[in-house]
DNA sequence: GATGAATGAGGATTCATTCAT
DNA sequence: TATGAATGAATCCTCATTCAT
């Protein structure tokens, strides 16, 4: 074959280093200095030339592209894991632990949701598609299940969390979150067998109700 | 006292009234285009020169500072006239109402609270301090009570206040926050049966009130 | 009167000095560097900062327009005197000599007229609006007298100065241009029934040919 | 003659076919864009590597070069084709029509003229001295049989020709440059005295009928 | 006190040119 | 040889901030 013909030639070593270390970059400029973060700061602090950082990433949406895609798969993934978890409240209070601890490790996770609220970019709407179909699953089984409330839509549930974590700035806020998040679920269950009675005695199952 | 000595003689009636002009300008101006708006855009808007503006407030944390310091104090007094209610939960329910409702109008609240949370300049030690006290009072009673879980602090409740505000960009913010405020009353609640009992039993509307 | 009512206070006298410069300074650098030249050379060359330059100009454009619209004026101005004079095809010669004499000391006015052919900015509207209605004017008088060809429109005329002055950058292109301003308007002139019957006389018609 | 020591063995086909794929797209690129035109525009429409095409051209005016002194020679070439003719007035304002289509046709012909006069480069000075000798000889033979003035040089010559066509943007500058020329021509021939004393015979008020 | 001119640092972006693969 | 990645200089433009009037 001609080498014309040939599109997706070997990527070159240095280009796919430069492009790790310019994301890698990025992750960190970004956190520490928000998404308005000086480009010639990343590419100094990868090492790289700046042409090179806008060789990679023409426009400084294809860097948060870049950066914060797959970080929202991941969390997406992690909701399918848990909705094969028995009891679905707990699933729900899990995933929602689990997404603090993601948030902790891989900050630039706020960002990603930060975008998914505020900008209208086609990240931001993939992001906030995924993530609500990511809640919106355990928070429907649980629903079905009669243990918690119909009135809230996975929108709601997704600004609780990123609204709790958004200042992750002081120490401690992780535990600061748990708790109130922990709160937070004992607040959606469908209250007490007395409760669930008084409950269910009205209709019950709004859940299909929903728009879904 | 001597006239001479006395450091605040009469203010210039047109100093006293620019600077006026510039406190509305520059609520307006961050409102738009958050803290980072130009104080250029703030002088323009004001009608007077960029000098004046900074004369008045030398430093854009001053400016910020006489922007938001009344609007945390209101909130504040809020709380305040709370303390007389009758049932503790519902006054820290109707207080974090309120609160939305004055985020809603008075927008610059928001920048307020987030000051709070990520500066440490003068304005955020006080808003922080104030909001912290103003909260923990009626958080206070209520676990005094016994109403109310004993592991939740103030600074907690702010931060779940503040999140869930956080994102007030999408049409109907304000309903999906209210909803989501009192799911977290409820989870905040000691969960007893008599208690469930007598909610069911009394009317208890004031959350139920709300349109839902 | 109050302050604030007076749209026009007087210009401060640095802000007067400054803009001249940078004007100077525009000519000067637009020259040397063509109309792409480099703001900031110019700033520098004027000895202002950079912001300055944009405070008096915001635009590229604006700084061309400042610098051009008065060249392209005096021009025009001078075709005005010209109509007064007795035989108009010397005028027409005149008004081109003087043009030639003018685009060696103003040199921006050759950007000016560059623009004019060039771009369809404002100023090139206006040039050319302006130019072709000076030429045109002593071009119909001569036409009108019978001692030119009427098949010549005031835009050729233009170009044909223009172009001739356009490559003014060899040493001795003034009188060069001169030279063939001379001839062009030689061969402007009607030409008399002999010479037009000598040319017939011959075959020599291939220039005759064309549609002309 | 060892082949080793053939510094011109055979060029391999691909290296053959890209450097002419370069030139084309540099000629179509310089059209559009002007001289300045980004290099790495020129490598993408030839669909070679920028590296490729340094490699072939290690600098712009090597590129320049390539592209445009055929176009000069062809230029030059005609001018000998026309010194046979019979009249040379007529030659000469063949010549210049031809010059004219040549332009229109190939555009790049322009930016060539325009480097023989504003350049010094090794390909400006063989372009002007190209032409320069072109033009030269038609019109040597033209004054020589007494037909044209003797006080024009060819440079003149060129730099009207020039000129005339260098702002070939606005549609219709052809038959412009043509009516320009012709003008020009007949200012070029010989004037005798019985053509200018038919001159003040007419009356002829022709201006009237320009569209004015 | 008010005004707005001046300044320059800072950050985005584009390209010519060099070099590793 | 061909490729295209890397580099950084150059330029544009915006503001925060200081100062002359």
């Amino acid at each position: 074959m001609d080498d014309h013909s040939d599109q997706t030639r070997k990527p070159r070593a240095d280009a796919v280093r430069n492009r790790e270390r310019v994301l890698e970059a990025a992750k960190a400029v970004f956190n520490a200095g928000g998404p308005e973060a000086s480009l010639e700061a990343v590419a100094k602090r990868a090492g790289v030339g700046i042409g090179t950082l806008y060789r990679h990433f023409p426009t400084r949406e294809d860097l948060f592209e870049a950066v914060y895609r797959r970080e929202v798969e991941q969390l997406s993934e992690l909701a399918e894991h848990l909705r094969s978890a028995k009891d679905p409240v707990e699933a729900l209070r899990r995933w929602l632990q689990s997404a603090v601890e993601f948030v902790a490790t891989k900050k630039g996770m706020l960002a990603a949701l930060a975008l998914a609220y505020q900008s209208s970019s086609e990240l931001a709407v993939f992001s906030m598609d995924r993530l609500t179909k990511a809640i919106g699953s355990l928070l429907e089984r649980a629903v079905a299940a009669g243990q918690m409330r119909a009135d809230i839509v996975p929108e709601d549930l997704l600004r609780a969390f990123f609204g709790m974590c958004y200042m992750h700035d002081k120490p401690g806020w992780q535990s600061s979150v748990l708790r109130l998040l922990d709160v937070f679920v004992d607040g959606l269950r469908v209250q007490s067998a007395a409760k669930t009675r008084a409950r269910v005695a009205k209709p019950a199952k709004p859940a299909v109700k929903r728009k879904r």
